[in-house]
RNA sequence: GCCCGGGUGGUGAAAUUGGUAGACACGCAGGACUUAAAAUCCUGUGGGCAGUAAUGUCCGUGCGGGUUCAAGUCCCGCCCCGGGUACCA
């Protein structure tokens, strides 16, 4: 009887259906253990064999805790709201709702075939009503709530009213733009909308006019880390810079607390650095300049208030509120062409143009308060209004960007800072002692930064700041496919949905193009008084993990016991791709919540796992164009390139992808024969007219992303159906570390199908004879197993599962050469075993007549008994070489390994007769001696 | 430019705290079984030199230096690859 995989991998599957064995109780006394995986998007081209390395992973893992006697949840579901399923609507008619059902369809059956052990009576869907009626409810609290900077949380909006009734603004520190002082008289006199528009203000979802990411192609706003060179990161379509009304989301507040909390995770390092570098913390001071014979101050923002007396211009972002104040009426011809020509430039020029320095001068000079020197004030598209004050003071000795600014324009350049002692240091290096710099001279870097602030504070000029590169995100899609933002609008003033009329549902559409000018679907909709655009991606995704606790409640996102019980994401999985975007903002959400009291957590993810990318191998021909028959057949032959070839007629017409399925492996390199070519003409109609001289032709390989149009997408299915999933799941594993990118290949799967078949025949014979017996294991037998035991859990804690698997072989082959078949080794091997291959190891557990499933099992404990050696080995190495091997009885003493060390052969050849330098024990190994 | 990873045989890779580099697997070569094939099993497999051989010996983890009895691992300086990010003052 040979291992056959189908018949076993779909009992066990129906045995875990009819036990019923994967759903999760909340509240159990076992302690808990939440196993999370990053839910697929689910589009139209189903699972590539890239999607379940991070599942396999997460589902060995999971099924690891199981046995160690946790209470695990380990749920799945899809992130269903999205553009792709959008486009395919205005391009088909289909509505969004029923492709989107189909492919959830699609890929729930391919991760069944893969026997992962998801509790599916807890799946979630963004795009459902009942998930999307709490996804709009949290936005609801974000739009009742701001934050408060004294208490560095999110309060009740209602509570900030009382405080301004009672005493008016002047003593409220919020996150925000900076407000009009007021008091509790003018609040009580100013008219509703005049309060609401001040209370937006606050609020942490609010409205506001700004620049936004607007991409024409798809006919939506995008965010920024949308936005890739300038083009959209979907569909690689233009953007450019558009001045709209949109909701945003006030994660800014949050960004003290975002980066603070990073410390306390077990995350890798470049995840943490991504996301620090994302909220950009800096700290600097803000100045204010007087302006010569004008009433008004500027205010910059810099980092290095020490070289104040380098300060010899000023550079204002080309949007910046006091341009038009500040040119004279000299000036004015050259500002407004220069405001004209940055205005027409679209955001990839810009970007692409970073080098190039442009700007233009407003014709007004302002006073440096620490020399007291008129500088003159310029305006240049390389200062941000977004940034900072959208203000610089120019520093041009010190700053690469104020340098190249004042050698293009004949700017002076001040010395203020002498690097000599310091060589390698470059012009923006905090390294140096001051000189020209009046009080400050002589002083090291870092102490005249701490000087200057405070003597800036002293004199009123300025103060201390601290400012995050993080900006407030948009939170709102000119599109169909989204959830709707519950908020109607009553004299254009935006009011929250009462609570109890959540959801707000998606109305029926079957015409999902965006209007006119990016106007959104919605908005075509009669009677539609709500607002018309729907909330971003990323809005459902920010909280599902929180949803899984409790999936089915009506009354509540999530209830307090589920919360109280599951607490927070023990392990998450993932891609890299999430660093700043999804991860940022779930982190913000559970910050918000936990401020209001519904979670118990400061952070949602405590362990987070990267797994790398599964690449494709593109398989390349090069085609020439052979004409024959004069020129009258037009044949294109693939045959590999030579010397000569264009001069005798032939003409290359490209390099041609071939779908790997048809291509052959031999020799170390990729071969397309004659049979292959048959079938891709078959499938490609547009290939017909291939041909080949040869009996096959060699490709070229070329490893990049898997897609579609390239033809080097694996399908898991075609090797689950050839070797079966367990083999699948432990080739994913094996061919390297989970966090590692690498090209999908099959070239090694006969090793993890050898490696099954092996293990199959610990079990019955070729001929189906049953070989497992009840015989006590003896001493050898027990070593193999308990050694194995501890290296397979020591292998799982830390995420190495291609060395467990590695140790499976080892374990499989020694077993084999020791003919041994006794269920009191094989048991603890299958329980092993079940979590890297489930199915074969619930058959086994039958076979050998356990009860239950095997996945109740207690996984197995090593026993340091049966790893204790009864001799050992000592290497001996020379000055670190080692140069020999010498066997010991367990009990020697220890004086007496140097000695009998000293006098072998080996040493005494070495040492020629002198005494040994030294001698070094290592961890009873090793013994160096030093000749 | 800056930040974070990484570079080990023909290939995927191991080496957990500085302690026998290349485990395990693929591939390849040779052999056994077979009419043959598949399957299975056995042997060899980083490189050089010496030896009929067992074996000995030197070199070897991107490059150059250093610390150490001992370096793939730590330190300094480079090169290359991957990812992130960018007029952020």
């Amino acid at each position: 009887m040979e291992y056959n995989f189908t018949q076993i991998e779909n009992n066990a599957r129906k045995k875990w259906q009819n036990w019923n064995i994967y759903k999760t109780e909340t509240g159990s006394s076992k302690p808990k253990y939440y196993v999370l995986d990053m839910f697929p998007y689910p589009s139209g081209s189903g699972l590539h064999v890239g999607h379940p390395l991070g599942y396999i992973a997460s589902d060995i893992y999971s099924r690891y805790k199981k046995h160690c006697g946790f209470n695990v949840l380990h749920p799945m579901g899809f992130d269903a709201f999205g553009l792709p399923a959008e486009q395919y609507a205005i391009q088909t008619g289909r509505h969004p709702a029923d492709t989107t059902e189909e492919n959830i369809k699609r890929f729930k059956e391919q991760l069944g075939m893969m026997g992962f052990n998801y509790d599916w009576d807890r799946e979630v869907k963004t795009c459902a009503p009942e998930y999307y009626k709490w996804t709009q409810w949290i936005f609801l609290q974000l739009f009742k709530s701001w934050f408060n900077k004294k208490t560095n949380k999110a309060e009740s909006i209602e509570e900030l009213v009382k405080i301004f009734e009672k005493e008016g603004n002047a003593n409220v520190e919020a996150a925000g733009d900076k407000q009009e002082i007021f008091s509790a008289d003018d609040w009580k006199n100013f008219s509703e909308k005049e309060q609401q528009q001040i209370l937006m203000n606050y609020r942490l979802a609010f409205l506001s006019y700004a620049e936004v990411n607007w991409c024409p192609e798809l006919g939506t706003v995008l965010a920024n880390d949308e936005v890739k060179d300038g083009r959209s990161e979907r569909g690689g379509h233009p953007v450019i810079k558009k001045k709209m009304r949109q909701w945003f989301l006030r994660i800014t507040a949050y960004a003290e607390r975002l980066l603070n909390d990073l410390d306390t995770l077990e995350w890798s390092d470049s995840m943490k650095e991504m996301q620090r570098n994302w909220i950009g913390r800096s700290e600097g001071a803000s100045m204010k300049f007087k302006v010569q014979g004008l009433e008004l101050d500027v205010e910059v923002y810099t980092t290095r208030p020490d070289t104040i007396f380098g300060a010899t211009f000023m550079v204002l972002a080309p949007e910046h509120e006091l341009v038009e104040q500040l040119t004279t009426p000299e000036q004015k011809t050259a500002v407004q062409e220069y405001i004209n020509y940055v205005q027409s430039r679209s955001e990839r020029e810009r970007q692409s143009e970073v080098k190039k320095v442009t700007g233009a001068f407003t014709g007004s000079f302002a006073i440096n308060p620490f020399t007291n020197e008129p500088i003159p004030i310029w305006m240049s598209e390389y200062v941000l209004m977004g940034y900072g004050t959208g203000a610089i003071m120019a520093v041009p000795a010190d700053d690469d960007r104020d340098h190249a600014f004042a050698t293009h324009f004949n700017l002076p350049i001040m010395e203020v800072i002498d690097k000599s002692m310091y060589p390698g240091a470059g012009r923006e290096d905090k390294l140096g002692k001051m000189l020209n710099s009046d009080f400050l001279n002589g002083m090291e870097v870092l102490d005249a930064i701490a000087h200057i602030n405070n003597e800036i504070e002293k004199r009123g000029l300025g103060k201390r700041k601290v400012n995050y590169r993080l900006r407030d995100a948009i939170f709102g899609r000119q599109r169909y496919w989204g959830e709707p933002i519950p908020i109607y609008y009553k004299d254009d003033i935006p009011y929250p949905l009462d609570e109890k009329d959540l959801p707000l549902l998606l109305p029926q559409m079957d015409d999902f193009k965006p209007g006119a000018d990016g106007e959104p679907p919605l908005a075509k909709v009669r009677d539609w008084k709500y607002e018309p655009t729907t909330m971003p991606g990323w809005a459902g995704s920010s909280w599902y993990f929180l949803r899984y606790m409790d999936p089915r409640n009506d009354n509540a996102f999530i209830s307090k016991e589920a919360e109280q019980y599951w607490q927070d994401v023990d392990l998450y999985i993932g891609g890299t791709e999430h660093a700043v975007g999804h991860l940022l903002y779930a982190r913000f959400w559970q910050k918000f919540l936990y401020d209001l009291g519904h979670v118990s957590k400061i952070e949602p993810f405590k362990r987070l796992i990267n797994q790398g990318m599964i690449q494709g191998v593109s398989l390349i021909a090069t085609v020439y164009l052979i004409p024959e028959n004069d020129g009258r057949d037009i044949k294109y032959w693939m045959i590999p390139p030579q010397p000569n070839m264009e001069t005798n007629g032939a003409t290359s017409v490209g390099e041609f992808h071939f779908p790997v399925k048809f291509v052959k492996w031999e020799n170390g390199k990729y071969y397309i024969d004659k049979e292959g070519l048959e079938l891709t003409k078959k499938e490609f109609s547009e290939r017909t007219n291939f041909y080949m001289k040869e009996e096959k032709v060699e490709l070229v390989p070329l490893v990049e992303k898997m897609s579609k149009s390239k033809l080097n997408v694996v399908n898991p299915d075609d090797i689950i159906n050839e070797y079966g999933a367990d083999t699948f799941r432990m080739y994913e594993m094996f061919l390297g570390p989970i966090e590692q990118s690498k090209p999908w290949n099959t070239n090694g799967i006969d090793g993890v199908s050898k490696f099954m078949r092996k293990l199959w025949r610990l079990f019955y014979d070729d001929n189906g004879k049953q070989l497992f017996n009840d015989e006590p294991a003896n001493e050898q037998e027990l070593k193999v197993i308990h050694k194995t035991i501890k290296k397979i859990r020591e292998d799982i804690e830390r995420f190495s599962f291609n060395t467990c698997v590695s140790n499976f072989m080892i374990c499989v082959n020694e077993l084999t050469d020791l003919k041994c078949h006794k269920k009191a080794v094989l048991k603890d091997l299958i329980v092993l075993l079940a979590p890297f291959a489930p199915h074969i190891a619930e058959e086994m557990w039958e076979q050998m007549g356990f009860e239950n499933s095997v996945t109740l099992a207690p996984y197995p404990q090593h026993n340091p008994q049966f790893l204790v050696e009864s001799k050992f080995e000592y290497p001996i190495s020379i000055n670190g070489k080692v140069r020999a091997k010498i066997e010991f009885a367990l009990d020697i003493e220890a004086s007496k390994v140097e000695q009998e060390v000293l006098a072998s052969e080996t040493v005494q050849k070495w040492l020629e007769g002198k005494q040994p330098k030294k001698v070094v024990y290592v961890k009873g190994r090793i013994i160096n001696v030093v000749v």
